[in-house]
DNA sequence: AGCACGCCGACT
DNA sequence: GTCGGCGTGCTC
């Protein structure tokens, strides 16, 4: 007898054995089957199959595999090896390890069916007659309409006693896949244009049968009543009379399909770029060869590169060598929406053989590229995170872009596990022999550490690319000035970062400069208008909020949920909440004491556009935030009007800070650098850092030159300091004492258990109960390099209605403390934290 | 996660 | 005496 191991997406760590009937001789390690469990029916991935069954097991009756749900395997034997490995890594089921790797709607959930034996019985008790009486009036139906129809729960016991009375029966079934493919009606000409001279048709007839004339294998409806204007009756009467066949076809729903993407060609690389990409190719011949050391070897790299200095030609180069290996490749950015332009030039390089995967895509268009991957129809997936997961048949590279990025951890409000896919892809690229590219120009202080301890491989692109010397002299002719760069190695022009000037706004405000602007930012921006070029102004407001407040009592507004400072959007002119999502009318008299002086106050985007309409009357603004970017692809809408010039300045959040290319901004102005410094969180200097000098980037990366202002009231801040001087390194070395005296990351892994409840008082109780468990724990294992912080109230203490607390666990393995804990609802343990507010 | 089993208060 | 509360343990 064949046995199948499968795992069920159940909260459970271990896996089940059926027995495989003999109608099922294909069945393979990953395939996707329906079977009863306990008293549900459930979806299972065959993660094991073996003709007898493990010697614990031995004297257990199994149930058999009831049906193969999809004819092709769900995953391949490497993905089931990466859920396994998840489990472990994360304390994650492996029914929910493996599940986070299948496009959601592909299985339905278990439900009861109630059907009434008796319809004339009189079952004993209130409750149960309720039952019988709706089964009669409305016919039988599921266990959660049945709970709908009699607006309670816990139907339980009295449903089982009806069971044992004969008067119901119950029985489970797995509902249908919400998501299947998509087909599309077609139309085909089945006689000849000319054998129909005598024929009487209507004008919207002829025109039909003229068009398909013209298309022999047949056209979708849709073109058809596009092209002719005529509906699906008129259609359907040419098929009634025999002179028009309607067909269906399976069509794959693809996002990319309308797009249309301008081939590119490769680029010359320069001499840093040469070394890297040789190095590269190296590495991928002596690990395609076998003579590799998987483990100190490195087929896994940092790729170090300041901002334009190329790295994304790498990328490229990399991919196409993988391509023509006859393998697939990964590329993973932190944010679909925000990094338009790097998805327009893989998709450019690589036409019809990009899929894009990510979080707002329908269920439908991400069931489809799973397939197409499946298939083998897709080369290059590029998406964010759970792009990681696609089922690519032979995956040789996998690109993590602005790898620091902290987009790429899954974390709690989201299903466990809580991974980091720059782990998960490194384990991908072990166990599938492909070649993993961190890049970024600055590096999470781990990934750095671990390439200066040659875990990683270590590549670096010192020197920003301008542009090749011949393309520099025509834009320079044109423009009508002299380059500022200098010419590198090769074709290239290089050029150095932009100087960086740091305005202690204190000295601004003994100067009697109360303004948002120092006197610094206000010159440089007038130039830059006068100029006809482009600015950027950076507002650091991670963890900080504005306020709408009453100037006669100080009554503040806020979100009745999340205890936050809620936000007034000019958009809806309502006021929001950031945390939540909450929103509602801003008031006109104050609750508290009915003073009608009620103010608006705060660093927001809305408030430095005003300033700067004030103090530049002629400056054309464009705010780009989360209050303006009301739908996905707004971010493209609001940075295409930049690019084109329809505004001289943008002011924007953290989201400005990523990977845009503008070469006429010569302007980078952080309005202030302040907040996000002084946050609870361990990485709080390290983000501050990454993202001051992400923006300085941005600045004077055309002919045009350019330089950076960045206010402070902390000149002397480290963050600030090296973020001034481009001095990665410098910063490392700073932080990783830091780090390494207080134990934090990369020293020891910093866990978290978060634990949320709309009851205060609950959430306290049960934080310091875990707390209790853990430190009798510690105690317990000796678990001597292990040290808890908390529990406390997180720094966001409530967000949609509950209210947050955590512990911190620092420890050279947190998994030892925290295997087999007992979490129950409303706890989340991770196990690489690394957002801690 | 469900669901069954099991042991204690408030109802007929 | 039963209904139903949720604590504990199991689902091949």
């Amino acid at each position: 007898m064949l046995y199948a191991e499968l795992a069920i997406n159940t909260p459970v760590e271990q896996t089940y054995h059926y027995h495989v009937p003999d109608k099922f001789p294909e069945l393979k390690i990953g395939h996707l089957v329906r079977v009863s469990f306990g008293t549900a029916m459930q979806p299972g991935i065959v993660v094991g199959l073996d003709d007898a069954l493990p010697p614990d097991l031995a004297d257990i009756k199994t149930k058999p595999v009831l049906q193969l749900l999809d004819p092709k395997p769900v995953m391949t034997p490497m993905h089931i090896d990466l859920g396994r490995w998840m489990t472990e890594r994360y304390l994650t089921p492996i029914g929910q390890c493996l599940w986070l790797m299948l496009p959601p709607g592909i299985t339905g959930t278990s439900q009861m069916h109630i059907e009434l034996l008796d319809s004339s019985a009189e079952p004993g008790g209130a409750l149960q007659q309720q039952i019988v009486d709706v089964l009669r009036d409305e016919g039988d139906m599921t266990r959660k309409q049945l709970e709908k129809a009699l607006k309670r729960k816990k139907l339980q016991s009295a449903l089982r006693a009806l069971e044992d009375a004969n008067i119901i029966q119950q029985e489970a079934s797995l509902a249908p896949a919400s998501v299947r493919p998509k087909t599309v009606r077609t139309a085909t000409l089945l006689v000849a244009e000319e054998d129909l001279a005598g024929w009487r048709l209507s004008p919207s007839q002829r025109r039909i049968i003229k068009l398909l004339a013209r298309f022999p294998q047949g056209l979708d409806a849709s073109v058809v009543y596009e092209e002719t204007s005529a509906n699906s009756s008129t259609l359907k009467a040419l098929e009634d009379r025999g002179l028009v066949a309607r067909g269906a076809r399976s069509v794959y729903r693809d996002s990319l399909a309308d797009r249309d993407f301008i081939p590119t060609e490769q680029l010359d690389l320069t001499g840093d770029q040469q070394r890297v990409w040789d190095h590269i190719r190296q590495g991928i011949e002596t690990h395609r060869t076998g003579t590799h050391q998987p483990n100190n070897g490195h087929y896994a790299y940092l790729l170090h590169g300041v901002t334009g200095s190329g790295k994304t030609e790498i990328y490229l180069r990399v991919i196409d060598h993988v391509l023509q290996q006859g393998r697939q490749a990964i590329f993973l950015v932190p944010e679909i929406a925000l990094t338009p332009q790097t998805i327009q030039r893989v998709a450019a390089r690589f036409p019809d053989q990009v899929a894009i995967v990510h979080g707002s895509l329908s269920t439908g268009e991400r069931y489809d590229n799973w397939r197409r991957a499946r298939k083998g129809e897709i080369k290059v997936v590029v998406g964010t995170r759970s792009a990681l997961f696609t089922p690519l048949p032979d995956i040789g590279l996998i690109v993590l872009d602005e790898e620091h990025d902290h987009s790429y951890k899954h974390a709690p409000p989201f299903n466990p596990p809580y991974y980091d896919a720059r782990l998960v892809a490194e384990q991908i690229a072990k166990t599938n022999g492909a070649t993993l590219l961190l890049g970024s120009a600055t590096p999470a202080m781990e990934t750095f550490y671990r390439a200066q301890h040659q875990e990683l491989g270590y590549l670096h692109l010192p020197n920003r690319i301008i542009g090749h010397r011949n393309r520099v002299e025509v834009q320079a002719e044109r423009i009508g000035q002299v380059t500022v760069y200098k010419p590198g190695e090769g074709a290239a022009m290089t050029a150095d970062l932009p100087p960086v000037e740091v305005v202690d706004m204190r000295e601004e405000l003994k100067r009697g400069n109360r303004g948002m602007f120092s006197h610094s930012l206000h010159e440089a921006l007038k130039q830059v208008v006068e100029n006809e070029q482009q600015a950027i102004l950076l507002l650091n407001r991670r963890g900080t909020a504005s306020y709408v407040f009453c100037r006669d009592c100080g009554y503040k507004v806020e979100c009745p949920r999340c205890d936050t400072s809620m936000t007034y959007h000019r958009v809806d002119e309502m006021l929001h909440c950031h945390r939540c999502g909450y929103q509602q009318m801003p008031p006109t008299r104050c609750p508290e004491c009915g003073s009608d002086r009620i103010r608006y106050f705060g660093a927001g985007t809305q408030q430095v556009e005003s300033e700067l309409k004030r103090v530049l009357p002629e400056v054309r603004v464009i705010r780009w935030d989360a209050d303006t970017v009301m739908q996905p692809d707004m971010h493209e809408e609001i940075l295409g009007q930049f690019v084109q010039q329809q505004a001289d300045v943008l002011v924007g959040t953290q989201m400005i800070a990523k990977g845009l290319d503008l070469p006429l901004v010569t302007l980078v102005g952080v309005v202030s650098a302040d907040p996000g410094l002084a946050l609870p969180d361990f990485r709080a200097d390290e983000r501050a850092f990454q993202l001051l000098t992400q923006v300085a980037g941005r600045a004077g990366r055309g002919i045009l030159g350019g330089k950076v202002i960045i206010q402070t009231y902390q000149p002397e801040h480290p963050s600030i300091v090296h973020a001034a001087q481009h001095d990665y390194t410098g910063f490392y070395a700073h932080e990783l004492l830091n780090r390494r005296e207080l134990g934090y990351p990369p020293f020891r892994r910093m866990a978290r258990i978060l634990v949320q409840s709309t009851h205060p008082v609950n959430v306290q109780r049960e934080a310091e109960r875990v707390a209790e468990t853990l430190r009798h724990r510690i105690a317990k294992l000796q678990l001597t390099d292990t040290t808890l912080i908390g529990p406390a109230p997180c720094f966001y203490s409530r967000i949609d209605r509950n209210y947050r607390w955590h512990i911190l666990i620092r420890s050279q393995d947190p998994t030892r403390l925290l295997e087999g804990l007992q979490v129950r609802s409303g706890i989340y343990v991770d196990l690489d934290v690394q957002d801690v507010l």
